[in-house]
DNA sequence: TTCAAAACGGAACATTGTGTTCTGTATGTT
DNA sequence: AACATACAGAACACAATGTTCCGTTTTGAA
């Protein structure tokens, strides 16, 4: 409720998210943030218990925004609807671009484990309802990994060539997936 | 020809691949790899510059033993023959399987990422020879990257899931990748 | 066998970044 | 206005890195 919490969060990922654009994870110190977010050093650790915390908390408010906004009121989707499949995952790219312009600072080391880490969980959660009928002579487990990876991985290649929209990006992997689409 | 330096460059292999198997690489300290290697810290910094330079050499022998040594006499192999494909592939497993280990001290975080810049590497030469033939309305480069990070995580699947044989990954791969293969 | 070059060991040091503690000030809520 | 608390700033302890200096041991060649 106090106005000077929210005001130096903000002041905070905004220096983060400002540097990402700049500089990859592992060369921002918590100083650099301090500096640019013009606050003390007590404060920022008031708010935050590490630099990692504050990824998290991050990827926690990307993800929350990228999946359960939109994937919450899909409900009604069939996933056995190849065309309803292709359409949640270009949505899903259309909110990621949204932070592209930070992405790749995050993408590498560390921070790109932690990050995956929540996407994967996220598609994980979302991709299991697209297999369950298979029946092939490899685990489940894998072909998961192998799902989520793959669209991770595209993601990441997407950050790195900047100049294709959602919809192509979606489609390149629509199409180099073939297994249980 | 120093007898002393090669002995104690392969007494600091020995620690550092020890220390991985217990532990992530970002987790072991300098410290750690001179105290097992009963080495002076002087003579750690005058074989490697940093621990990073350690790790980058670890993977060039790692890699010039994967892929050189067999791919190099494999000349007749035909990649546009299946059965070729399949094999070369279930011998570069059967290689890294050698070091499997101690893999995931390595497959995380920075370190992960400077493994798998030299796996990946490696593998872009070897796969962009099967996909000339492609005409797809998809980025020759996206289609690569595609078939590489397809590879490269299933290796880091199979580090997690160490049950499987080197001939049962080949085979998850191979099925699960239709692309231009 | 001798001897110079080198590799090694050990201790100390500067440096960088982290996370904590303290004290005093400023701001917001009631 | 008054109380609570968020903030600033400086100082601190700690951990890890990479360097420097100096003395000792080993090696390979003369």
């Amino acid at each position: 409720m106090d106005r000077r919490l929210q005001k130096t969060r903000k002041a905070i990922y905004n220096a983060f998210t400002e540097l990402l654009k700049k500089e990859n994870y592992s060369r921002i110190t918590v100083q650099h943030i301090i500096d640019l977010a013009d606050i003390g050093r007590t404060t920022f650790y008031s708010h935050f218990e590490t630099k990692d915390d504050l990824l998290k908390a991050l990827c926690t408010d990307i993800f929350d925004h990228v999946f359960s906004k939109d994937l919450g009121k899909e409900k009604t989707h069939d996933f056995s609807c190849a065309k309803d499949t292709y359409s949640v995952i270009t949505h899903i790219l259309y909110h990621l671009n949204e932070h592209m312009d930070y992405l790749p600072g995050i993408l590498s080391g560390e921070s790109g484990d932690i990050f995956m880490g929540f996407f994967k969980e996220n598609l994980t959660y979302l991709f299991s309802s697209f297999i369950d009928n298979a029946e092939l002579d490899i685990p489940r487990d894998y072909i998961l990994n192998h799902m989520v990876c793959d669209f991770a991985e595209t993601v990441r290649w997407w950050s790195k060539n900047k100049t294709y929209s959602p919809e192509d990006i979606g489609r390149f992997f629509y199409k180099s997936t073939n297994i249980c689409f």
